[in-house]
DNA sequence: CCAAAAGTGTTTCACGTACACCCATGC
DNA sequence: GCATGGGTGTACGTGAAACACTTTTGG
């Protein structure tokens, strides 16, 4: 059934970088397409938005095709609107990034067979379409928003250690941290739970587990606290 | 002539937020609707996105169009797509705020004789569609963006006093600032070249008229420099 | 006992913040 | 001469940054 307008319209898309954090290092999951334009190479997950559902379900819903993949946190990065960014016609795109916890489950490729993989931010294969464009904007906006506000933990698994947030934070902002200032700085505000609770299967001391406490939090922003790192 | 597509497409539309400053008062450019819906309700200018043009280019040649101003200030802002943000048919809309010089030149009404007024920013009429909530926004996003990039002076008349910056910090900001701080940081970093001229015309002493060193500014930041007030 | 990472305090310095009075000008 | 805003300095306290050794555990 054909769609008729007046005016020729742009296709209007979403696409989503997904972030993960396992192994010291910032991941980020892609799709290899399996067909032209650019077949074989590597792209984000996305598609096209219906006209029956908004932006965010529509990240949601293509998330959950290719990726099995919901309840994640979401968010709004930037619309790419170039001319020539996809060769076959006019496509605006509205990307969003997404972080998940990687150690909670394993992405599973999409029904269709197409691979889906987790690769370093840092070293990706060549990108389809101007996807490279879009992870600069998305590492650079995540860079700027973990610092003032507490995002790094949708990375983590429920139960950290204070080291694996600090790496997970040097990934992230791309340099070193001082062990004992970061402790001190990330303690203070209170946001943090201390467990009764160890490291297991390491061969070295076994470090305390924290969980972040989103009510703690919640409470201490409704009095005007602001998260700051 | 009709164009036609295998599914249905949303409309794409772009709309601006377009800041200025006078009076010690932040002020948005609204323009009144002179057809349903939401007829004679204010709105901000805005329009379709043509299939041959960017999103940048459509928002400018929207502003161009309905207010006359060329060469301001933009940026994209966020993208809109509640399924009933508009009743008439499923429109997403890319969102952008602009800084206009307010002094250098009056914004005129569009050719179609609709009525564009400035209004501040704290106190608009009821608006069209979420307007309001683009709104919102925009005035959030202005105040994060006031304190870490310089874009402050794109609302100030080449040649200002400092008093007149600092009244437009606290516009923006929506708090009051202490002047010998105030003063102090900013001249601290070096951003500001001192002229040998005056203000003329007040009934007081005359302030000293500052320009702001985009020279410097450009040069600093390629050294590591961060603007932060 | 060795390797590996956990855990812990103090000093220094820069910067943010609070705060009040005299000066220059136009009318 | 008076009203109006312009312009200026200091003291204090907080918080960022730099920095090294002991402890615990598993193998």
């Amino acid at each position: 059934m054909p769609y008729t307008y007046t005016y020729p319209r742009p296709a209007l898309t979403v696409d989503a970088v997904v972030f993960g954090f396992d192994e010291g290092a910032l991941k980020i999951l892609l799709i290899q397409r399996a067909h032209p334009p650019f077949e074989g190479r590597w792209a984000f997950p996305g598609g096209f938005v219906h006209v029956d559902e908004t932006l965010d379900q529509a990240v949601r819903r293509e998330l959950e095709e290719e990726t099995g993949a919901s309840r994640i946190y979401l968010e709004q990065l930037y619309s790419f609107g170039a001319l020539d960014r996809d060769p076959r016609e006019r496509v605006v795109s509205v990307a969003y990034y997404a972080l998940v916890r990687l150690s909670d489950y394993r992405i599973r490729a999409a029904t269709d067979a197409r691979a889906a993989r987790w690769f370093p931010a840092a070293h990706t294969p060549r990108l389809a379409f101007d996807h490279a464009e879009i992870l600069k904007v998305a590492r650079g906006r995540l860079r700027g928003k973990v610092r003032y506000q507490p995002v790094g933990f949708e990375l983590l698994p429920e139960k950290f250690t204070l080291t694996e947030i600090q790496h997970l934070y040097e990934a992230v902002l791309e340099s070193e941290l001082d062990k004992r200032n970061f402790r001190r700085k990330l303690l203070a505000m209170g946001l943090l739970a201390e467990l009764n609770e160890y490291q297991t299967g390491v061969r070295h001391r076994a470090a305390r587990l924290y969980r972040f406490d989103r009510r703690r939090y919640q409470e201490l922003t409704r009095r005007g606290f602001d998260f700051e790192l």
